[in-house]
DNA sequence: TTGCGTCTTCAACAGTTGTTGAATACGATG
DNA sequence: CATCGTATTCAACAACTGTTGAAGACGCAA
C-alpha cells in the first residue's frame, strides 16, 4: 500500500512519532508498528535509538539550510553594497518553511515540530541544534549586525531568541491558540503565523536594536 | 540534612528533573534516588505517575497566576478610566516572574523550565496549559483589545503567540544562546531576558495591531 | 543451478519500568 | 500502657524496554 522503502518507512514513522511524544515517549515497537515493519528492523538500518533519532533530526536539516541560505544571499544580492532591511533577512529566515508546508507533505510538518521539540528542551536543545544549524545562524546574525549597525551584539542576540522562540512555539502546532482564539487561529496554519510574525519581528529587532 | 518533609522534597525533585527531561524521561526511581525517598512513597502520596506530574505543575501555578493578575490590575487601575498602555500589560505579564526568580529559588526556575516543556509540547500542551492559564491569558488578551482597539482579534491573537513563544524558549533555559554570542548572553539572566523582551514584544504589538 | 551480499524476520535476552500489598515504624490520643 | 491513623519501607509482580544473534528470504551475478 506504500511505495517508499522500509527504510523510509521508519524514519517517517519515528519524525511523526518523536515529534508528538518526544525521544523517551516513543518505543521503537511503537515506530516499527507503525510504519508496519518488524521491530528489529530499526535496528539493522539506524543502529541505537538516539541514531535513529539523529537521523530523523538531520534528514530534512540540510535542504531546509540550503534554501534558507540561498533566500539569505538573494536578500544580501539585492541591496549590495548597502545592507539588506530587516525585513528581507527576517522572510529569508522564515518564508522558506512556508515553501515546505506548501507540498502539502505532512513529513515536514512533523519535521518542524520535532524541531520545536528539539530546540525547547532543556536536555536535547544546546546538545543537537547547535552541530545543525549554529552555520546558518551565524550567517543570519552577521546579516542583522551589517543591517542593525548602531545595535550592540547583545541586543541582537537577545532579539534573535525572542524570534526563534516565537518560531518554535509556532512549530509545536500545540493547538492552544485555537483554544484561545476560539477557532478564529489555526496553529497549523503556517502561513498565518508567519504572516503575522514577520512584521511582529522586525518591529522589535528595529526598535530594540536602533536605540543603544 | 534537610528540613522539608519528604512529601516536598518529592516534589522538587519531581520538579527539577521533570523540567529536565520531560515526564517520559524521568523514572520514579530517579525522583525517588533524588530526593533520598523510597519508590513507593512517591505512590503513596500521589498515586500514578501522571498524578504526581500534575501536581508539580500545580503546586506554584496559583502563586504565579495571582502575582501576574494582580500586576495586571494595578495597571488597569492606574490608566482607568483609559486603556493601559501595551508597555504596562506585557509588564504585568512578564515581571513576576523575575520576583520567582530573585528569590534565588532554584526551585522556581526548575518551574519555569517545566512550564516550557509543557507549553511547547505537542502532547502536553493544549492538554494541560489550558486548565490553569487559559482564565489568566484571558484576561490579558481582554486588556491587550482594549489596549489596541483598532486591532483585529486575530491580529492580538497572534501576537500573544509570539510574545508567549519567545517568553517559552526563555523559560527552556537550553544555553543556546550561550553558545550562540560566545558567553555574551546568558539564558539562565531572566532579567536581562525580559529587559529585551519586553521592547521587543511592545514594538511587535503596536506595528502589527495597529495598521489594521 | 550455485553462490553471495543485502534486507528482513523471528525468538529471546537481561534489565528496567510503574505499581501494588503486606509489613513496619512513628506519633499523637485515649 | 494500648490504640489508631498516618507515614514509610520492603519485596515483589507482570509488563515492557532496547538490543542482539541466528535464521530465513530476496535479488542479482556467475
Amino acid at each position: 500500500m506504500n511505495a517508499t522503502s522500509k527504510r523510509d518507512r521508519i524514519l517517517d514513522a519515528a519524525e511523526a512519532l518523536f515529534a508528538a511524544r518526544g525521544f523517551d515517549g516513543v518505543t521503537l515497537r511503537q515506530i516499527a508498528t507503525a510504519a508496519n515493519v518488524d521491530v528489529a528492523l530499526a535496528n539493522y538500518h539506524f543502529g541505537k535509538k538516539l541514531a535513529l533519532f539523529e537521523a530523523v533530526f538531520k534528514r530534512r536539516a540540510t535542504e531546509l539550510n540550503e534554501a534558507r541560505l540561498l533566500a539569505l544571499r538573494e536578500a544580501c544580492a539585492e541591496a549590495a553594497p548597502a545592507a539588506p532591511s530587516v525585513e528581507a533577512i527576517v522572510e529569508a529566515f522564515l518564508r522558506p518553511l512556508e515553501m515546505a508546508q506548501e507540498t502539502g507533505d505532512e513529513g515536514w510538518a512533523n519535521y518542524l515540530t520535532l524541531i520545536a521539540y528539539i530546540n525547547n528542551s532543556a536536555y536535547w536543545g544546546s546538545r543537537m541544534m547547535s552541530e545543525l544549524f549554529d552555520e546558518l545562524v551565524g550567517e543570519f546574525i552577521a546579516a542583522l549586525k551589517f543591517a542593525l549597525p548602531h545595535s550592540s551584539d547583545e541586543a541582537i542576540y537577545w532579539c534573535f531568541q525572542n524570534l526563534s522562540g516565537a518560531l518554535t512555539l509556532t512549530f509545536a502546532r500545540t493547538g492552544r491558540i485555537d483554544k484561545l482564539s476560539g477557532g478564529l487561529c489555526k496553529s497549523t496554519d503556517l502561513r498565518m503565523a508567519c504572516d503575522h510574525m514577520i512584521p511582529f519581528v522586525v518591529a522589535g529587532f528595529e526598535r530594540v536594536c536602533n536605540s543603544r
